[in-house]
DNA sequence: CTGAAAGCGCTAACAT
DNA sequence: ATGTTAGCGCTTTCAG
């Protein structure tokens, strides 16, 4: 019932080879043919069966996109977007995605996704943090893997990141131009290459004014529960912080709520930035000042990463930083003209 | 390189077709014949190339799964989790789900999703308030659709909702439990079908408590800010209101955030109970009562009513409802004491 | 520059 | 109950 490569080569009155070698951008043939050859094509709506070229060219067109359960259920569209930016570039690219969870606490023995057993993909997207138990199964089925937000420390793959270190440093900077002097880093889970990163980022910017740096943790976990804690954990300790750095939107939102709580202003008494701009939530007061990750961008680039690892896998790995851009809104401002002594 | 149907023939001593018939269990081969060939599958570690099944059986193996862009940058993760339980049933039914995404303002002569146009899914899922003009294309591509919260009117086709009239009805019943007397439901978008159904639940209520229906719509939309407005646009006309049910959990936040700006009391003064079970903000103070919708569930079953349409293409549209259950959180109390006359 | 023909891995008659 | 074989739609030598 559909049209095949027959049919259009019918129309065309050319053999089906010719058709074949047209749709694969085959230089060899003239202009006049490959004209007549496309509008045959155009008229009759062809488009090539998947499952026929597939048969003959050991590739099927597919990318598997995996993510932990639990990074794909929060309640920010973070990984979302990554994966729509994978999908968006991935129309360019003529591939289709395939997109599955695995458990946070994948184990060895625990089954890789279908589509890896079955070899149905010709690489996979790694988005966020991944259990090393996954890397290691995954390694031994030699798909090209390219990671997202997220890398082994082995340097052995291609990675995606934003640029944390940058963010981290114009998030500080944002806020020594406010005049604050004494300014914190909230994070949790340290373990985590971004928030190490831009806490790097964060130190960079205090050595340069020459201030002292006042990292502050959670245990707990990098969301507004963990902000909301280590907020409380640092005004215990020192009351003369002005100003607060935390390592993601979520943190940030939960500090704000402590202070809030606390009866402290934000801006006035103490400023916050955040980091990723999760537009979570946009009724949030005050409007959270906060680094702009580029996440569709960041899906788009995984994709190309693949892409050219697909086309020439020689290709060594890479790693490309998607900038960031500070977005100032209301949880910062100038630090109250009292004059500061360093 | 990969094991081939004919490597496993030549283990088990029998020929390819052989092979083929125990795959697609066919029942005409003996016990016996049977275990040797999956053992040799099992030892091989052979999968069928989909590729090669796909060119004879004119199948593909992929379903498709469409929403609005809007739909899936969702801040709270509804129909991601709809999507994850399509995916979690796909692996049964031996599927792979194709996700995309397509404008909100999708119009007529725009181009179709990637796999719908190269006919590479058997059929498709469609997630939430679809554009008409979406349905009207799809239509001509005679492609199997399921419809997932969301149905045209027509009745042509196969739908799974979540039980949303017994849900505002329990909703709605809660709040008259609790002693209330003048109940509001907050809302905004009638046309939705879930919208104006939850509305039917909480007029069965209300009529057989033999109360008076409170309706109160804001213009805008189904968000935090809609509940705020409405809420607004509600108290400005009558104080006398105990107890909001609103058609969701981001308009009941909204209004939930109205109140305590306004001063008000929540639950002492005023109830509220939402929809969905969004969990998008556990910090929130009071929590929310709800009703609890199963997304991952919903998922399932679309995934089902799918593959049973597509196994047996005489099959009638269905419409599954999925059971909605009452969340009690601290948004809601029994009315102060006060004794109220009808 | 284009056509003829073989063959990818599998299924489905048709034989045996 | 199992084997033989043609052919699905496409790509790819190899000829011309």
């Amino acid at each position: 019932m559909p049209i095949t490569i027959k049919d259009v080569a019918k129309r065309a009155n050319v053999s089906s080879a010719t058709v074949s070698l047209v749709i694969n951008k085959n230089k060899r043939i003239s202009e006049k043919t490959r004209a007549i050859v496309l509008k045959a094509i155009k008229d009759l709506g062809y488009h090539p069966s998947r499952s026929a070229r597939g048969l003959v060219s050991k590739q099927n067109g597919n990318i598997g996109f995996i993510l932990t359960d639990d990074h794909f259920s929060r309640s920010e569209p973070f990984y979302t977007k990554i994966f729509i930016g994978t999908e968006l570039q991935a129309r360019d690219d003529e591939y289709y995605v395939l997109l599955t969870t695995i458990p946070k606490s994948f184990k060895k023995p625990d089954s890789l996704p279908r589509f890896v057993l079955e070899r149905n993909v010709e690489g996979t997207i790694l988005a966020g943090m991944i259990p090393w138990d996954l890397m290691d199964c995954l390694e031994e089925y030699k798909l090209p893997l390219v990671f997202v937000d997220y890398y082994p420390a082995n340097g052995k793959y291609s990675v995606v990141m934003s640029d944390n270190i940058a963010g981290g440093f114009q998030a500080t900077q944002h806020l020594i131009d406010c005049g604050h002097r004494r300014i914190t880093y909230l994070y949790s889970d340290q373990q985590h290459p971004s928030i190490n990163e831009r806490f790097q980022g964060y130190k960079m910017a205090l050595e340069k004014a020459n201030l002292d740096s006042i990292p502050v943790s959670d245990e707990g976990s990098t969301n507004r529960k963990g902000g909301y804690n280590a907020a409380q954990r640092l005004f215990a300790k020192r009351k003369d912080v002005t100003a607060i750095f935390a390592c993601n939107d979520a943190m940030a939102i939960g500090a704000l709520q402590f202070l809030k709580e606390k009866g402290m202003k934000v801006p006035k008494d103490v400023s916050i930035v955040g980091f990723d701009d999760v537009e979570a939530d946009l009724s949030l007061d005050p409007p959270l000042t906060t680094i702009r990750v580029q996440k569709e961008e960041m899906g788009i680039q995984a994709m190309r990463l693949l892409t050219e690892i697909l086309r020439n896998n020689s290709a060594k790995p890479r790693k490309i930083l998607v900038p960031v851009e500070l977005i100032v809104r209301g949880s910062t401002c100038k630090l109250n003209k009292k004059v500061e002594s360093k």
